[in-house]
DNA sequence: AGGTTGAGCGTACATCTGTGCGCTAATTTA
DNA sequence: TAAATTAGCGCACAGATGTACGCTCAACCT
């Protein structure tokens, strides 16, 4: 790669990082302005759009890279999953150590899960979508679950899951640690309650 | 009451229900301004200020009214109930009908939840308070549940039914047959499982 | 009846926003 | 080496925003 394109994937990447710097608890994307985050990239504000088309775009490429964590912390949780011990436990550890090292990326997925913008909330749910889809083949291949059931189930499971996150987010260690005992136990509700509708059905 | 404080209170509501107006799935409430919903409710910008200190102070007006409805809707569904019938499926039904008259006081709700003000956050939190314990607390008292269970499952519940609200918002009615279908097996899963827990705890 | 109150208005201002335009200077290409 | 490309900049502009200030005049109180 030439020297030019190296630098300008270099403010590239300094436009993303401020952007993600500058969410928390305070701030949604949506409240960011384009010629903050130039300011903080150390970029002149007209020079934002040698890079995005404007910050939804910006804002789009942050989602995608939020999928990206979601990927790889699902990788991760397969991993130590197949080391033994409770599924839905390691499960909920493997979730709040990522959520704890990227807040940000979680912000923005969280947040505009449920936001204002159209293209936003398809992004995510796209992400989304694929944790969904994949826990629900997983139960229904482990757990000789009905598909129907397990769809049911796996949204039920990335809800609660996803909620808690957002509630940990601005929690003490404390506080989380609580949250994610509770958490722990109705995703074993929910795990429990599946099996029995399952018996069910097949009872009938 | 005086004329005085008669004509006040109309324009405070013009205030309010021009707010309320200018929700919808493209705009939330922090993107509302000021000016332009001083405008819809056909007042000067500054008069505003006769009867909010600030937007916030709307906002979180908006959020009280937001709960009353709650609390009108669990009655409601409590009547309902006690007519006989599943307990979950009326219980959804009353939420999902709620949700169709009442749709922007939904929207603020939902989206302050875990929206980016602090006192938004907790108003809110505090309105799904009420609800959460009174369902753990009726738990608690119909199905001899444990209360740390109970509470659990009281959260689990809110927790499925308040997302499920948010996705059903936007959907026509079709997909929202479909998603009120869903949540009725997933808050049955919850019913179930935390059933199986107790009986789980009690054994040992 | 006469004085006080206060809802609503208009003007004004400082501040912030996104973005069009044209330039520079360094890199790349031919 | 000469020409072309382009990341980044500064300037400028037109809006929009929150809000301070002082006025008016209808309603209220005594």
């Amino acid at each position: 790669m030439g020297i030019r394109a190296q630098q300008k994937e270099k403010t590239r990447r300094a436009l993303v990082d401020a952007a993600f710097n500058q969410l928390s608890a305070e701030r949604s994307f949506s409240s960011l302005s384009l010629r903050e985050v130039a300011r903080e990239a150390n970029i002149a504000p007209t020079s934002f759009y040698r890079h995005f088309k404007d910050m939804n775009e910006l804002g789009l490429t942050m989602v995608d890279e939020g999928g990206l964590t979601l990927r790889q912390m699902m990788r991760k949780g397969r991993q130590r999953a197949e080391a033994g011990g409770s599924v839905i436990r390691i499960s909920v550890e493997t979730f709040m150590e990522v959520l704890d090292s990227n807040p940000n990326v979680f912000r923005i997925l969280l947040h505009e899960r449920s936001g204002t913008s159209a293209p936003f909330r398809s992004a995510v749910a796209r992400e989304i979508e694929h944790f969904i889809s994949e826990l629900a083949h997983y139960t229904e291949v482990t757990a000789s679950r009905n598909s129907e059931l397990a769809r049911a189930q796996a949204e039920a499971l990335v809800t609660l899951v996803f909620n808690a996150g957002a509630a940990a987010l601005d929690m003490k260690r404390t506080d989380r640690k609580i949250l994610a005992e509770r958490l722990v136990t109705q995703l074993r509700m929910i795990a429990k309650g599946a099996d029995a509708l399952q018996e069910k059905q097949e009872n009938r």
